[in-house]
Formats: C-alpha cells, structure tokens, sequence
DNA sequence: AAGCTAAGTTAGGTTGGCCTAAATCATATG
DNA sequence: CATATGATTTAGGCCAACCTAACTTAGCTT
C-alpha cells in the first residue's frame, strides 16, 4: 500500500501543506504563527486548520510544539510545489511572462491544474528541472534536488560563486534583483561587507554594486573555489 | 460609468451566471431547476443563490418566474464563457489535447485564469475566433457571434449544410462525433429521418451514417442553399 | 371553479474556513 | 523560583454554499 489514494484536497488545504513543508525545510517543525504570517491568516485559524490536518492523517502535531508533514503531506506538498514551478516555468518560456509576474498566476493555478496538463506543460518546455527562479521542479514522482544553498549574506569577502536561486514572493524585489543582474547563472564575486549587517558589495558581471543584507538573504549561490 | 468594479466573484457565482446565459440564450429566462439540473444541485440550494447574485446586482429575479441576467451579471457570463472556450482552444493547438479531454480542465482552470493569462493564450494560437467545438469565443470586450443555428435534427431530407459546432459537455459523445466525421467544417446532406423522432440517416464526408435524434441535437449546421 | 401537479421557496441544518477575545502553556529572566 | 511574555489553543461567531423536508404558488385540466 503505497498510499496512492487519488484524494482531493482543497486549495486551503493545499496552501498549509506547501508552506509546511518550506518552514520544515529551514527550521525543522513549522510553528502556527510562522505557519500563520506565511498565509496572512489569524494564529487561531491555524489551530483549527491543523487539527483538520492532523485528522486527515496529513500533518503529525504536537500539541504547543508545532506541526510535521507524514509522509503523506509531504507527497501532497510535493505535488504542488512542482505545479507551482512548472507553471512559472511555462509561462516565461511559453507565454512570454516576465519572471516578475509568473508567482500570483502560478499560486492560483496551482489548485486548478490536472497532474496531465503539468506534465504537458513541462513537457512542452523541455523540462528545465528549475522554475524561472532558479528553484528545482520536484518530479513527477515526487524526488527534488534538496541541496543546502549559500546565501549571498553568508559569503566572504573575495568568495566566488554562481547565482543558483532567487526568492520568487515578491515582484518588485525581482525587478531590482534583474536590474543588478543578480539573475540565476551570474557569477558574482563578494568583495567587502560592513559589519553587522550593513551593505554587502559585490560584482556582478563586470559591474559593482552593493546591495542590503535582506536582500541579500533572498539570493543563493553555489560557491566556486 | 461603465460598471468597471474590478469586483471579484467566487467560482460558484462564475458558474450560476455562466448557465444562465446559456439558459437565457435558448429559453428567454431561466428557471430554477433548469439551472439546478445543469449545476447538479438541489433546486433548493438555487433558490439561496438567486437572492445572492439578485443583492450582488448580476440577476433581475421575478419570483417564480425565473432570473434574467442583468448587464453587468452578462458581462461577467461572457468572460466566464471567453475564458471556458479560450483555454479549451489554447489546450488543444498548443499543448496537444484532444477535444473530448478539454471540458473538464477548462471547467476548473476557468476560475484561476488571470484576464491577461487568456489574453495571452488566444494570442499565442492566433485568435481562432472559436473554440475546438466550434463555439464562438466573445471577445476581451464581451462582443460575441450569437448567430442562430440549425441542428442536424432539425434539416429536412436533400438539404445540405456544414457543421459549424457541436456540444461540448459529454467527452463520449465528442468521441462517437469525432468518430463519425461530424466536426466542425464537415459537409453533411440529410438523407432521410424516420418520423416522431427515429434515427436520421446523412452523409458525412462520402459516408453514410445513422444517428439518433438526440444525437442530432448536439450538431449544428450552417445550410447551404 | 376546484383541485392537482410541477415548480419554486422557506425553514432549518451542515461543513469548511475564517475571525476576535479570552484562556492556557512554555520558557526565559530577575 | 516566581513571574512576565509570547506562543498556542479554546470558545464562540460569521459567512458562503450546499443539503433535505415541508410548504406555497402557478398554471393547467376537468
């Protein structure tokens, strides 16, 4: 029995799970007021929810110590993560979509979405294995490259290395990040930090620029030696 | 003040106005348990959702005597419709679908679909003005082809005419259909028709065929005099 | 005109998913 | 170790959209 169950899940439903498993990934156990912010929704609200989870058999939750997808979750999280990926995926290579605009149309596609017409898209594209971001496309199987990243504020001064992954929830951050070339593919090189989270400076493709610790937190790279 | 509320409406909303415009087109008003038997609801659950879309302005409703759709309750219809038959145009021409699988996935991608996203979609297979069942697609400002046409059961014997659109909603029927010859842009001759409702023989692409009134319903021609 | 039937509506209930306000728990700190 | 604070849960509501059962209306037919 491998849990093959063709259940249907609601895009609520759909929503917690994937946000789950993002805050699992960074921290372990997803708290409910992390779970809450992710959602913009009322702590109380996510108590509720994740005992209709819980019930369903898709989270394990401790009570006040927060909440873990079985493995079931986890494949239903899985799922949408890749229609999330494929669908941006598609709509920049297919639809000429800036990268900028594909994540609200993405995040309401996702839930209506057949597993056919994600495999077709993905298919019609090439299967790229990363979203326009940079962010691996899980299988259809469900196997993702999880591989631990670097962050741009995290690298030392005269480290290099290639830009791999942006985060995609905000546009008007991507537009910046486009417009330095902080894209995924340059090659950036750290050159000095101010200390205690000031300005991080770096070349981009020939250029220098000096860019906030925030904002450096949303671009990974794989580090050269 | 043209009505321009970016205002947002649930998919069950969607839904309701889109079968009324339907129902509306064929019969003048609609009747509760016409739109309850489209939507596979109890009449019951009608009644509540009338007065709902009758406070929202999008339906004048005269008790017991049916909803008519306001203009902003069409305008809301059409795009629905636009949206329905622009996804099942785009799923066939550009990702390979065939036209009895498309109902189903437009039905849902319907709701999630950015105005934008189909505007790109007509876009990038030409703005074909119809659908794959040869339904006319209205445009982004709502205009629309609402020729009358003639079904197969309805042509007397000797007439000649081409198929300009078929029903959409049965994928088995479209099969039998697509089977037989019978789409859109295939000449037909009516041959003969049994009286009070027997099969009616034609010929399709220089081939005979029989087919049942019911079925004849569900394929309308342009007649050539 | 009475009465029958089908169509439509009302009444009352359920479920999912959200809310606010009010407890309760965990934990770090004085 | 007592307690303040923040995280979490409970209690109690609300709303959209559905349901069934019971009632009302429209529109014949006789």
């Amino acid at each position: 029995m491998t849990g093959r169950s063709l259940e249907e899940y609601t895009a609520p439903v759909e929503d917690y799970l994937k946000v789950i498993y993002e805050i699992e990934r960074a921290s372990g156990a997803a708290a409910t007021t992390d779970i809450a912010s992710r959602l913009a929704i009322a702590p109380a609200s996510v108590s509720g929810m994740v005992r209709r989870l819980a019930d369903q058999g898709l989270v394990d939750h401790e009570r006040y110590h927060g909440v873990r997808l079985t493995d079931e979750g986890r494949r239903v999280a899985l799922r949408m993560l890749r229609r999330h990926r494929v669908i941006e995926a598609y709509l920049t290579r297919a639809l000429g979509y800036e990268w900028d605009r594909v994540h609200d149309e993405a995040e309401r596609l996702e839930h209506a979405a057949s597993d056919e017409l994600i495999d077709r898209m993905e298919a019609a594209i090439g299967a790229p294995g990363v979203d326009p971001h940079g962010a691996p496309i899980p299988t259809r199987e469900g196997q993702i490259d999880e591989r631990e990243l670097v962050s741009l504020a995290e690298l030392e001064p005269r480290q290099m290395g290639r830009v791999v992954r942006v985060s995609d929830d905000d546009a008007s951050r991507l537009r910046y990040l486009g417009e330095l070339g902080l894209v995924p593919g340059a090659r950036v090189t750290m050159l000095d930090r101010a200390p205690f989270g000031g300005p991080i400076r770096l070349r981009v493709r020939k250029a220098e620029c000096a860019i906030g610790p925030q904002l450096a937190g949303s671009v990974w790279v794989e580090v050269a030696e």
